[in-house]
DNA sequence: AATCAAATAT
DNA sequence: GATATTTGAT
């Protein structure tokens, strides 16, 4: 293990770099500017210089959360991209949310194959069990329509022709944008919920059963439960940095704090 | 160097 | 339980 490293615990950097983030913080409003500089994106920087202080690379980054929104990112980029092409490194580009690592999809990607892989496996025939383990863990592939490609056996389809969000799309008004996002977010914990698979002869509810299918407001649950926190990375119409939400601190316990972009209700 | 899938850790 | 990290192979 490095020796250099020990000298300042991951903490007490993390705890300095949210000091220095935190005058950007309070004038949350305006579209921080990608502070990006910090971390992954001085990796050449890093490597040029050679120094020791590199904080980028020995700070802890804080868990990230694949809302649905991020997710849904994750899978037009995927499917624009064309299977072929689907790899991490490439994937992580074409999302271009600031902060967003080639681990964080790599391992999010990995996830997402075994996913389709037992979809596939689910299609025409009666279908074995899915464990337990893999239907909790379905929660957030549901909240996303799968593309038909995904689906088929024949060859890999190439990329498809339309590219959604390479240039940033016109911004809407932000009030807009919170409402859209609250809704989903509704949605998501309602399905969170209620969800699992009720069915018992023949038909399951598969998510993608879902597709378009707007859900009726349900009563009003809104919000995370509290005690369970969270970091959520906003997949931004323009990109959005990790920066710009206050890192999640880690404890030595382990003990998570959390932070959501949304208001709280 | 990237990627992948499986196992394991937090 | 969800995400990260490690591992070992290609």
């Amino acid at each position: 293990m490095p020796l250099s490293q020990t000298l300042i615990t991951p903490e007490l950097a993390l705890a300095f770099d949210i000091n220095a983030a935190g005058a950007a913080n309070a004038a949350y409003s305006h579209p921080a500017p990608p502070l990006s500089s910090d971390f992954e994106s001085s990796a050449s920087a890093a490597a040029g210089s050679g120094g020791a202080d590199e904080p980028a690379r020995t700070l802890k980054r804080p868990r990230l959360v694949w809302t649905p929104q991020l997710h849904k990112r994750f899978v037009d980029a995927v499917a624009h991209l064309g299977i072929k092409n689907a790899v991490p490194k490439t994937i992580m580009q074409l999302m271009s949310v600031d902060g967003l690592t080639r681990e964080n999809v790599a391992s999010h990607l990995q996830k997402y194959r075994l996913y389709l892989k037992r979809m596939q496996g689910l299609g025409t025939s009666g279908g074995g069990p899915i464990s337990a383990a893999d239907a909790a863990t379905d929660q957030l592939f549901a909240s996303a329509p799968v593309p038909h490609q995904f689906l088929s056996r024949g060859p890999a389809a190439g990329p498809e022709p339309f590219l959604p969000y390479v240039q940033t799309a016109p911004l809407q008004h932000p009030q807009q944008i919170t409402a859209a996002m609250q809704q989903q977010q509704q949605q998501y914990y309602h399905q969170r919920h209620l969800g699992h698979f009720g069915s018992s002869t023949g038909g399951f509810d598969h998510g993608f059963l879902n597709r378009g299918m707007p859900q009726p407001a349900m009563h009003q649950m809104v919000g995370p439960p509290p005690g369970t926190g969270f970091l959520q990375l906003t997949p931004p119409p323009a990109a959005l940095s990790v920066d710009d939400l206050e890192p999640a601190r880690r404890e030595d316990g382990g003990e998570r704090k959390v932070l959501t972009l949304f208001p709280d209700r």
